[in-house]
DNA sequence: CTAATATTAGTAATTATTCCTATTAAAGGT
DNA sequence: ACCTTTAATAGGAATAATTACTAATATTAG
C-alpha cells in the first residue's frame, strides 16, 4: 500500500506544523475545518496516526489523557499540566538526567515525573520469533 | 467528608493487593466479583480513584491505554510490554538514570521509553493563588 | 439506637477513538 | 488528457473506558 498525499492530509500536516503546538485531533479538527469545512474527525484521526507512523509528526500520550500530536518530531521530553492540560518541550541533556532535582522547568511548578520504558517482554519475544520461524 | 471503609472499598484494596500485579479496573472488578457477585464495576472505578487519592495503592496511567493500578506505593518506574500490555516494576537508581542504556532490564527487549514531568504551569499557578486569595 | 451522610447498585451518559461502506480522487501508465 | 487501480474520504454507527446520576443502603459518631 503506497500512501497518498491528499488535500486532506496535506492541511492536516501544515496546520499541526503552523500551530507549532501539541494538539489533540479534535482541536486540530477545529482548525482545519474553517479552511475544509466538509472534512471527517475521522479523516483527521485517521491521518494523524498515519503521519506519525510514518514519521512525519511525533505522537505523544500522555498520562491517560487525550493523546496529543507533536509538530516537533526531534527527540524531547515534555512537561504537562495537571490543571490545564497543555503539554510543554523539554530539552534535557539525554545522558543521564537528574530526576530529582526537577524543581522548576520552564516556569512549571513541577509535582512529579514519570518514567516508563516500553518493549517487548520475555514472553511476546519468545512467541513473536516462533511466529517468525513458521 | 471523611471516608468510611465498606466492605466493598476493603474487598478491593484486599484483592489488588493479593494480586501483586498491575490490574485494570475491570480485571479487578471480576475478581471482587467471585466473592462480592453485585458489587458494581463503577463501585470499583471510585474506589481505585479514592483508595490511590488516599495514597493506598497507586495509580499508572500507561501510554494512552487503560489506567492500572498498583499494590505498591513504593517509589519505582514501571516497563510495559507493547505487545500484550502487561506492565512490570523497574527498581532504579532514581538519583541519576542513564535513558540512553537500558537494553534489556527485566527480561524485556527496550525499544524506547518516555520521560514526562508533570505540574502546574506559570499561567495556572497564577489563577490559582488568585483564587486562594479571594 | 438513631441520625446524618458517605457509599452503593444499576444504569444512563459521556468521551475519545475506531470501524464501516458507498463514493471520490490520487497517481502511474498509455 | 484519459483510463484504471485502489487509497482515501465523508458521514455516521459502533466500541471501549470511564464517569455521572439517583434512589436505596450502610457506616460511624454520638
Amino acid at each position: 500500500m503506497q500512501l497518498r498525499m491528499t488535500n486532506q492530509r496535506e492541511m492536516i500536516l501544515q496546520e499541526l506544523k503552523k500551530s507549532k503546538d501539541h494538539l489533540t485531533a479534535d482541536e486540530l479538527y477545529e482548525r482545519v475545518k474553517r479552511k475544509m469545512p466538509r472534512i471527517s474527525l475521522a479523516t483527521v484521526y485517521r491521518n494523524l496516526e498515519i503521519l506519525s507512523e510514518v514519521g512525519l509528526i511525533g505522537k505523544l500520550e500522555i498520562s491517560g489523557r487525550q493523546k496529543r500530536f507533536d509538530w516537533d518530531t526531534s527527540n524531547h521530553d515534555h512537561v504537562y499540566c495537571v490543571q490545564c492540560h497543555r503539554v510543554d518541550n523539554l530539552e534535557l541533556d539525554r545522558t543521564s538526567i537528574d530526576v530529582t532535582a526537577p524543581e522548576s522547568i520552564s516556569g512549571y511548578r513541577i509535582t512529579g515525573y514519570r518514567l516508563e520504558f516500553s518493549g517487548v517482554c520475555a514472553e511476546c519475544t519468545k512467541t513473536t520469533k516462533k511466529k517468525k520461524e513458521n
